[in-house]
DNA sequence: TTGCGAAATTGAAAAAATTTTCATTTTCCT
DNA sequence: AGGAAAATGAAAATTTTTTCAATTTCGCAA
């Protein structure tokens, strides 16, 4: 377990996470402190955002019609009724919750007269954390909810 | 669904995924084209990765070791392209290969980076028959292949 | 079969996003 | 206060995406 010390530039980068709704990005977050008056380097905004992903304080989006990744102030939200992400790599079970699984539920009720249960169900396939960031347990415990698209 | 064309570059880029047990760099990918004598673009280059890992085809992972990220030809097995339906109730396993398969991947890729392996995936729920729900044959035939299991 | 044309794809260059490097500064424990 | 561990920022390096004009693919009509 390594250290972690507090920063100022770890506060302001939170504190703007947490008053955000929406999705934020990197330079989002960059002007926002910009116009604050505190400048803070892109690397910082970068590895802050980083931690926060794997403490699972912060979830990380691809967005299509942005460039680049998003962040948003995780909440712990209810887990009851979503599908199961099982990672053949990792092995992590990520929890995932959006609209989508509704969609899902509809289209095989509609088109297959099958009644999906959910909670039972498990997807595999390879989770975010080993294709894209390096991820660890704290945040396959969160729940995904669906955004925009 | 939209049109696709062959082109020379996405079979060179796909032989050489093939051809490669391991994971290979859009850099590496690049550089082995080079010595072939063909030269690809990068922008070629990873807009064909996206595709094959939208369709499946390929994998998309994060090697800490290394500089960005890797893809891997993803064998086509058997039941590689579709889901299993397993009813909780009679035990049947239904193989479902419909369009639909390929929106569910495309949207846990697009919204949460996971690509699906629709081959080892299996939804619980209550089939068409155990819940006496009638399922025009003309849809099953359009969208799914039944077998025993 | 041949050739036309719309749609799809390409590549080069520029832009953008992300990561690394490393010297300097900050944090926190004693 | 003193010092080790951690964090920072600036700049460079690297990776990935966008732009857009030129090129290629492929169905279809002649």
């Amino acid at each position: 377990m390594k250290a972690e010390y507090n920063t100022k530039q770890r506060a302001l980068i939170l504190d703007f996470l947490k008053e955000s709704s929406a999705h934020v990005s990197a330079k989002e977050i960059a002007l926002h402190l910009e116009e604050q008056g505190v400048s803070v380097g892109t690397a910082t905004i970068y590895r802050t955002l980083d931690r926060l992903c794997e403490q699972g304080v912060v979830r990380k989006f691809v967005i299509d019609e942005r460039g680049g990744a998003c962040y948003q102030y995780a909440e712990n939200g209810d887990c009851s009724n979503h599908f199961h992400l099982k990672c053949i790599n990792c092995g992590s079970l990520i929890h995932i919750d959006c609209d989508f699984v509704a969609e899902m539920e509809k289209h095989f009720f509609d088109d297959h007269g099958f009644t999906v249960s959910s909670g039972k169900t498990v997807i595999y396939g390879v989770c975010s954390a080993c294709s894209k960031i390096d991820v660890p347990e704290s945040k396959n415990h969160l729940c995904c909810k669906r955004h925009d698209h």
